[in-house]
DNA sequence: TTGTAAGCGTTATCAG
DNA sequence: CTGATAACGCTTACAA
């Protein structure tokens, strides 16, 4: 009745009631060789008795080891990113460590300030995603002082000094240009992101590529970019629409801005599919229940690069010796869809 | 040229190149009113050239605090999960509190594992949604020893002896049973989900209310049940569409559920808003891209509620006394969607 | 096979 | 205003 918290039973405790020392209980939980079979009975027999747990907050302090990495991400809610962390939680805890999350909202100052506090806390690694406006990585280098290994996903560093999980740019949009390209399409717009976005610039480089190879000209008012909102994305399809010759097919750079891009069209009496095509790098869970899908989508397999992430951190920290920067590239993959 | 990683600066360090003591440098540190300003500038100086930072494994463990709170989830990648960690994430940033996560699968066990891993890494709380098989919760009464506050969201204990915060189920159903027979509704059918599901028995329960308040006849084949597949969700139709007066208006549990359900009454020939009408609970983020999308959804808000299980879980963590379980229901709101 | 004792970095108590 | 010291719980040489 009202039994009151006592205080958690510690290594301490069971020696004093087996009277025997504390380094002998330790070793005795920790199955350690040079323990009599006798009291490393009697030990585990009492530990489980009191319920004794160790104390994690000890053990790293003392370990200098916390089996715990943070992840940074701009935003936990975007699906994306869900998938991401969904990913890499799940590699963790396969390997019994924890994971510690931090939301920078694509704030610089934020997310330095979650570094800082992954640090002082001494997670053993880092996982992150860029923030928008991140130029400077002076906060994610400084990290190697502090033995703290860093794997960048998604949005990374350019430089390949990095270990980075990203999705291989080149390759997707190549698929994507060269099924249009097959399905006899000639005039294929684009619709990047912002122009400081690293991926408009790998997108409109292996379009150009891929002409190139094809030897088609270029035609660079077929290249438009938006802001993401669906005003910029009317703007960008009317742009392209309005071209002497306009295009018969779109690349776009996410679902969101697809579909505001499907319906502008829709809204110029385009059918989908048919008088136009669009394709999009996929970013959302239903696009199987749409009347007006894009064509198809390249999935970007959102929880495998983070399995991949985590996977490629945790070989770092487990590496004796320094390791170099290791650059994963997923491979994206063409969905189709049907449309309802 | 390849300094080598030294150890980090302690205050220890700080003292013994001051020539005072580590009691000192702690207090000056900390801004304590005993010391001197002359020491304290002395201090605070040095500890920013030698970049001293604070150890917090030292700290979690010496002050028996870790200002963590664990997040355990069925599933990360679920929208509304989310968003329900995303609120808690900002919730805890704000509070300076770190946020551990973990994923349950659904599967008890892996819920029992997560629980004790916080457990022994001292989390100050616990914040959780139950996963569907968790009958007992003797893992997480057994926390009440520890100190350790928990705080249930979503998916939650029936009994009010728990901290908990979930949508308003009652209200939420009453209102949309309410807006549907304003609009001249008579016969409303509900897709639940499984039987054994708390919600499916909170929505019955209301919608057998509503109408007995109203002095409709209630008609129990208007109660469906699905498994949440797309099959099952089929079958609930059917059985719904086949009888002598099918209903004219359809409740749904979620969107999941409601875009298959909608998918079958199209294919059966019924115009979706016109033949038969339809409303669900919302989860999907995209519901205004579709041709047919459900006449309205009831917004759960999910950030908000992991914003207010943060809120309630620092409470209960910085109240000195026990205080007792609070129950907060979220209540939501009728989102219009109009159909491209 | 077991015990002793040092030490991890910090805070807090008690003296001075 | 400052210092010495114990304590937090655990691991690990080093001794015995």
């Amino acid at each position: 009745m009202g039994m009151t918290t006592k205080k958690l039973p510690t290594i301490k405790e069971i020696a004093k009631q087996l009277n025997i020392s504390v380094s002998t209980v330790s070793r005795a939980l920790h199955d350690h060789p040079s323990i009599g079979l006798r009291t490393k009975m009697r030990v585990q027999q009492l530990a489980k008795e009191m319920g004794y747990e160790p104390n994690q907050t000890a053990i790293f302090f003392k370990q200098r080891k916390t089996f715990t990495i943070g992840v940074i991400l701009p935003y936990l809610i975007e699906d994306f990113f869900a998938g991401a962390i969904s990913g890499i939680e799940a590699i963790a805890n396969e390997h019994k460590y924890n994971v510690l999350i931090g939301q920078s909202n694509d704030d610089v100052e934020r997310e330095k300030a979650i570094v800082t506090a992954f640090k002082n806390q001494r997670v053993d690694g880092i996982i992150v995603s860029l923030s928008k406006h991140t130029k400077n990585l002076d906060h994610f280098t400084a990290l190697e002082k502090y033995q703290i290994p860093v794997v960048f996903f998604d949005r990374v560093p350019s430089s390949n000094a990095f270990n980075k999980v990203a999705f291989d740019m080149p390759h997707g949009t190549h698929q994507a240009i060269s099924y249009l390209m097959e399905k006899g399409h000639r005039r294929i717009g684009i619709i990047n992101g912002p122009k400081e976005m690293k991926s408009s610039k790998e997108r409109t480089d292996t379009y150009m590529e891929v002409l190139q190879k094809k030897r088609l000209k270029i035609d660079m008012s077929l290249v438009a970019y938006c802001d993401l909102t669906k005003e910029g994305t009317a703007e960008a399809m009317e742009s392209l629409l309005s071209l002497k010759q306009p295009p018969t097919a779109i690349l776009a750079m996410n679902d969101y801005v697809v579909l505001d891009a499907i319906q502008y069209a829709r809204s110029k009496k385009l059918k989908n599919n048919k008088d136009i095509v669009f394709v999009s790098y996929a970013n959302l869970p239903i696009t199987q229940y749409l009347e007006n899908p894009p064509m198809a989508s390249l999935e970007q397999y959102p929880k495998k690069q983070g399995e991949k992430a985590a996977e490629l951190l945790l070989e770092q920290i487990n590496s004796e010796t320094e390791i170099s920067p290791r650059n994963i590239l997923i491979q994206g993959e063409m969905i189709f869809h049907k449309g309802k």
